[in-house]
DNA sequence: TGTGTTCTTGACCAGATGGTCATAAATTTG
DNA sequence: CAAATTTATGACCATCTGGTCAAGAACACA
């Protein structure tokens, strides 16, 4: 070891990931990335590489945090209604606050990147192996058998990235929780 | 009128559609779209303005066709059901024969373009209403009274959408199976 | 045939793009 | 202090970007 960075590797990488996350893959310009975290293009390119690994760097970061923070919830106590009104409830809720339009960087990179890009692909892929787990995990605990468990994960994951569209879209917000609703009926209600 | 125009204008509109369905608007280069209409970029400008221009009618050109023939599903002979299933068997065809990943240019836009481009917004946000209403009109002919089938569109629609971001994902196609499955439990299944 | 109008062509442009690199600065180790 | 190693800096680059335009070609009309 010689000289030491001079910035914090996490504050850097969650600029990015606002960036990214904000405009996209393509439209966000070098600049643009240099701008929000502050450092210069060769240490950006000296720390991660290319934009390509920025942007994989990026998305990992929010799959790490934010929809970590979803799976949380899911693994977390309580009824799996409740939980999964949660997930919906926050996209409510980032919609209203305008963030990034109420869009979802996951959703985002699975229409723009996941194609062309192998590793982009693979940590889409892999993270929602990880939140279909996590659903099925409390579904089950509700009593149902494991192959229903897997079919509504998945309808369920659908049906959250479907509200992510819609939020992005600038559709009126009461779809989002009409959406909510009716997966809510297709969950255990009764005392278990 | 002095020289006619040596190209076939929807011919053109549908290789550029076929462009930005492929790559997203940012992605497509201007290069691209001359390629593969087989204009020269002086007529293409001429014809319809910039790259924004191109893309809108690119975009609606798509819904005339596109989402339109859905439209025509849901307002043809039938059950609601069947009409619906239809739409999901036939985003998993298309993922199935690999027509640009299984995406669907309306949602592509929507993470796109709708928060850049007002009206391309514009264009999103209407074909979304005719789309809804037209799933309202097919499952209010089974007895649904008005506000149930709004917020039963609505539902169908993120579900939709939802498939449409995870075939591009390179999820699991039994995942969309399993969406339009549990969609169809929510529908009247009786004999109306 | 001549004139006006529209369409086609491709050369051309300024600016932006992602990416590199030599140099300088800040450390650790001997 | 000196050598070695890593990081920071910003000038620099080839290439590509979307977009323009003047000149010529193809038609309608008189």
């Amino acid at each position: 070891m010689a000289r030491p960075r001079e910035f914090d590797e996490n504050k850097v990488i969650e600029s990015l990931m606002n960036v990214f996350w904000d405009k996209g893959y393509e439209a966000a310009t070098m600049q643009d990335l240099v701008r929000a975290s502050g450092l210069l293009k060769g240490s950006l390119y000296g720390a991660f590489g290319d934009k390509q690994a920025l942007y994989l760097a990026a998305l990992k970061h929010y799959n790490r945090t934010r929809i970590q923070a979803g799976i949380d919830i899911l693994n977390g106590e309580g009824r799996a209604r409740q939980k999964i009104a949660r997930l919906f409830d926050n996209v409510i809720e980032s919609t209203k606050r305008g963030l990034f339009g109420g869009g979802c960087l996951l959703c985002n990179a699975s229409l723009e990147k996941a194609v062309s890009d192998r590793q982009v692909k693979n940590e889409i892929k892999t993270t929602i192996r990880r939140l279909k787990v996590a659903i099925m995990d409390a579904v089950s605990m509700e009593g149902v058998n494991e192959d229903q468990a897997a079919s509504l994960a998945a309808f369920i994951i659908s049906a959250y990235f479907g509200t992510r569209v819609l939020a992005k879209a600038g559709a009126p917000a009461a779809m989002i929780g009409d959406t909510r609703d009716h997966c809510l009926q297709l969950l255990p209600r009764g005392q278990g």
